[in-house]
RNA sequence: GCGCCUGUAGCUCAACGGAUAGAGUACUGGGCUUCGAACCCAGGGGUUGCAGGUUCGAGUCCUGCCAGGCGCACCA
C-alpha cells in the first residue's frame, strides 16, 4: 500500500486552474507549462506554495501579482486545504486545513510498515551496483563511503516502487588477482620456512600473511607438495573465498547486504565476454591497432580510445565492465542501471556510458555517481590509504571506533560531490554526541511514552485526532508528511543525503512536542487529551522507525 | 595542458533558479519534585573564494580568474 502525496493534490488542484483560466479566456499559452509545486522555506508562507504565475508572467506580458490573482480564484476547493493566499511578488501558497492534518495521524497509524511507500517507480526494474571492492584486501574507509550510500539509495529506491538489486561486481579475475595470490602463496612459504619473495608489487599488508596462516593451519604444507602453478591455483582459490568472505562480513556489519555477488570470471564462463566483444565488433566499434584490439569510443564522444584486448592477448578490466554491462542490459534487462564509483574512476564515465550506447542499450538509462575521496586524519595528520602496502583504516575498524549508527550517518548526511575529511580522533570524540544519536534518542522517548500507556493498561485507540491543536503537536505532524515526498524526490534526484537532514527535522519536532505537551497526565481531566496525543506518539515513532530504516539505522526502544 | 568535483558561520556540512542563506558542533547564559536532561530555550557568529553576465529573482545557471581534490595506462 502506498501513501498518497499531498503534493500531488496541490499540483492537480494548480493544473485545473490553469485549465479553467485557459477556458475563461484569461491566459493564452502555447505549451502547458510544468508546475511546481514546493515546500516553502518559511512556515508563514504556507505549506506548499507555486511560482507558477512568476513564470508564466513573460510569456504572456501579464502582471505576476495580477496573474496569480486570477490564477488563485480559479483553484477549486479541496478537503486538505484550509486557504489559498497571494503573495508577492507572484507565488501562490497553500494553508492545509487542520482537520486534514490531524486525519492523517489516522493514515500512520493505519499503515505502520509501510507509511513513506509511494508509487514512484511502478515495477520498474533497477539495479544499484556499488562497493565492487577488489577481493585483495579488506574494504576501507573510502570504500565504507559508496557502500553506505549505496545501501541506502537501494532502500529509498524500493520504498519508491522499484524493484531493486543489489549487487556487488567481484573482480575475482585479472592480474592483481594474480598477483594477489602470489603474494599469498609467497607468505605461505615463508610461514613454513621456506625462503621465498613477495612478487614484485605484491601485497604487503598483514591480512596476507595472516591469510597464510589460516592456510597452513588448515592445510599444512599440502601446497609445498605440489608443482608451483598448481599451488598458486589452488592456495588463490581458498584466499579469493576467504576475502570475499571477509568482505562480506564487514559489510554486513555496518547493515550493508547484497541481492547478488556477480562474479566477474563468470563472464568468461558463460560466454557473454566473447558475445559482448562480438556485438561491439558486429558493430564496427573495434578495431586492431599496435597488436591491440581496440574499443573506438571517440566514435561515440569519448575524447579517446580504449584498449579492450591487451597485444598479450589478456582482456583489459574495462573489456569485463563492458561484458558486464551487457549483462546487466542486454542479458538481465534491468530498465535502469545505477553504478557507484569512487572519484578515482571519474575519467571512465564517458566511455563505459559509450560502450552501453555500442552494446544497443540506452546509455542513459545508467547512471554512475561518484561519491568524492574521503581523506583519512589522525588529528592534524593525514593517514594514507593503500591496499598496495597494506597502510590503511578498514571498514571494520572504523565502525568499531566510531559506532554503526553514527558512522552511517556520518557519511549518509553529506553528498556524495563533496569530498570529505574523516578526522578519526574527531570521530571517536564526537561520537557521543553525534547528531545520529538525537534521531535515535527521539524514538527511545517516545517509546518509553508508549511503553508506559501499556503497562498502564490505557487503551487509546478510541483517542479524538481533533483534539491535536497544539502548534507543537500540528508542527509535527506536518514534519511527518514529508517523508513519503521526500522518498519520491530523492528516488528521482538519487540524492539520500536528504534523508538525515529529514530525520533531524523530524526528531527537532517531537523533542518540541515532548518538551511542550505533556501526554500522559495524572490529571483525570486530561483522558481525552492523553488518548489523542497518544496516537500522535504512535503514529511518529512509526516515521522516525522508517526514516531510520530507510537509512539503515537501529531505532532502539531505549539507549 | 585537458576533463570531472568542490570552495557557504571558528569547525563539519545543508539549501529542487524563489521569499529574511540554515543545521550540528564549539562558545556564552538559562531550564529537571510529573512520560527518559543523549533533551529544551535564548544569544552572538556570513560581502556564499574573486570579477563580470543572464532575469522579476542567483549560494544555485553562463564566462573568466584564484585555491583544493581526483583523473587523463595495453593497472584495476
Amino acid at each position: 500500500m502506498e501513501t498518497p502525496l499531498v503534493r500531488d493534490t496541490i499540483l492537480q488542484l494548480v493544473a485545473q486552474a490553469v485549465a479553467q483560466a485557459q477556458r475563461e479566456g484569461d491566459l493564452q499559452l502555447q505549451t502547458t507549462p510544468e508546475i511546481e509545486v514546493d515546500r516553502p522555506a518559511k512556515g508563514q508562507h504556507g505549506d506548499f506554495a507555486t511560482n507558477l504565475p512568476l513564470r508564466l508572467a513573460r510569456a504572456t506580458r501579464l502582471n505576476p501579482l495580477k496573474l496569480a490573482d486570477k490564477l488563485a480564484s480559479y483553484i477549486p476547493a479541496h478537503d486538505a486545504v484550509a486557504q489559498v493566499v497571494v503573495a508577492p511578488p507572484g507565488f501562490i501558497n497553500f494553508y492545509l486545513r487542520e482537520g486534514w492534518l490531524q486525519q492523517q495521524v489516522e493514515v500512520v497509524r493505519q499503515t505502520p510498515d509501510s507509511y513513506g511507500r509511494v508509487d514512484a517507480g511502478h515495477g520498474r526494474t533497477v539495479m544499484v551496483e556499488f562497493v565492487s571492492v577488489n577481493p585483495t584486501g579488506p574494504v576501507h574507509v573510502g570504500h565504507t563511503r559508496g557502500a553506505v550510500l549505496g545501501s541506502t539509495l537501494a532502500n529509498v529506491l524500493e520504498a519508491a516502487g522499484y524493484v531493486v538489486t543489489r549487487e556487488y561486481y567481484v573482480n575475482d579475475a585479472g592480474s592483481q588477482m594474480e598477483n594477489f595470490y602470489r603474494s599469498v602463496f609467497a607468505r605461505y612459504q615463508q610461514a613454513l620456512g621456506v625462503a621465498a619473495e613477495l612478487p614484485a608489487n605484491g601485497y604487503v599488508g598483514q591480512y596476507v600473511a595472516e591469510l597464510a596462516q589460516e592456510i597452513v593451519q588448515a592445510h599444512g604444507q599440502t601446497f609445498l607438495d605440489m608443482d608451483e602453478a598448481a599451488a598458486i591455483k589452488q592456495i588463490g582459490d581458498l584466499s579469493r573465498e576467504k576475502m570475499v568472505g571477509l568482505i562480506r562480513e564487514d559489510l554486513s556489519f555496518i547493515r550493508v547486504n547484497f541481492d547478488n555477488w556477480f562474479s566477474e570470471r563468470t563472464l568468461f564462463q558463460t560466454g557473454e565476454y566473447q558475445q559482448a566483444i562480438d556485438r561491439l565488433r558486429q558493430q564496427g566499434y573495434l578495431s586492431e591497432r599496435e597488436n591491440a584490439l581496440w574499443f573506438n569510443s571517440t566514435m561515440l564522444g569519448d575524447d579517446k580510445d580504449n584498449v579492450v584486448v591487451r597485444s598479450t592477448g589478456e582482456p583489459t578490466y574495462f573489456a569485463s565492465d563492458i561484458a558486464y554491462h551487457y549483462n546487466k542490459f542486454i542479458k538481465r534487462e534491468f530498465a535502469q542501471v545505477i553504478d557507484i564509483w569512487g572519484a578515482d574512476h571519474q575519467g571512465h564515465v564517458p566511455r563505459m556510458k559509450a560502450a552501453v550506447a555500442a552494446l544497443g542499450a540506452n546509455p542513459e538509462n545508467l547512471t554512475i555517481l561518484i561519491a568524492q575521496m574521503v581523506t583519512l586524519k589522525r588529528g592534524a595528520e593525514v593517514v594514507r590509504a593503500s591496499k598496495r602496502t597494506g597502510e590503511f583504516v578498514t571498514l571494520r575498524e572504523l565502525a568499531q571506533e566510531v559506532g554503526v549508527d553514527a558512522c552511517r550517518y556520518f557519511f549518509l548526511a553529506r553528498s556524495p560531490d563533496a569530498q570529505m575529511e574523516f578526522d578519526l580522533e574527531l570521530a571517536k570524540k564526537e561520537s557521543s554526541e553525534n547528531p545520529a544519536y538525537y534521531i535515535q534518542y527521539a524514538h527511545a522517548r517516545n517509546a518509553g511514552i508508549l511503553n508506559l500507556a501499556r503497562n498502564r493498561e490505557i487503551d487509546w485507540s478510541r483517542g479524538d485526532v481533533s483534539l491535536l491543536r497544539d502548534p507543537n503537536e500540528l508542527n509535527l505532524i506536518r514534519t511527518m508528511l514529508r517523508l513519503p515526498e521526500l522518498v519520491a524526490k530523492m528516488a528521482q534526484s538519487l540524492e539520500p543525503h536528504h534523508l538525515p537532514h529529514y530525520a533531524m527535522e523530524l526528531a527537532t519536532a517531537f523533542h518540541w512536542f515532548y518538551e511542550n505537551c505533556r501526554v500522559i497526565s495524572a490529571n483525570p481531566e486530561d483522558g481525552q487529551m492523553t488518548l489523542a496525543r497518544l496516537k500522535l506518539v504512535e503514529s511518529a515513532q512509526i516515521v522516525l522507525r522508517r526514516s531510520l530504516e530507510l537509512m539503515g539505522m537501529g531505532a532502539p526502544e531505549r539507549m
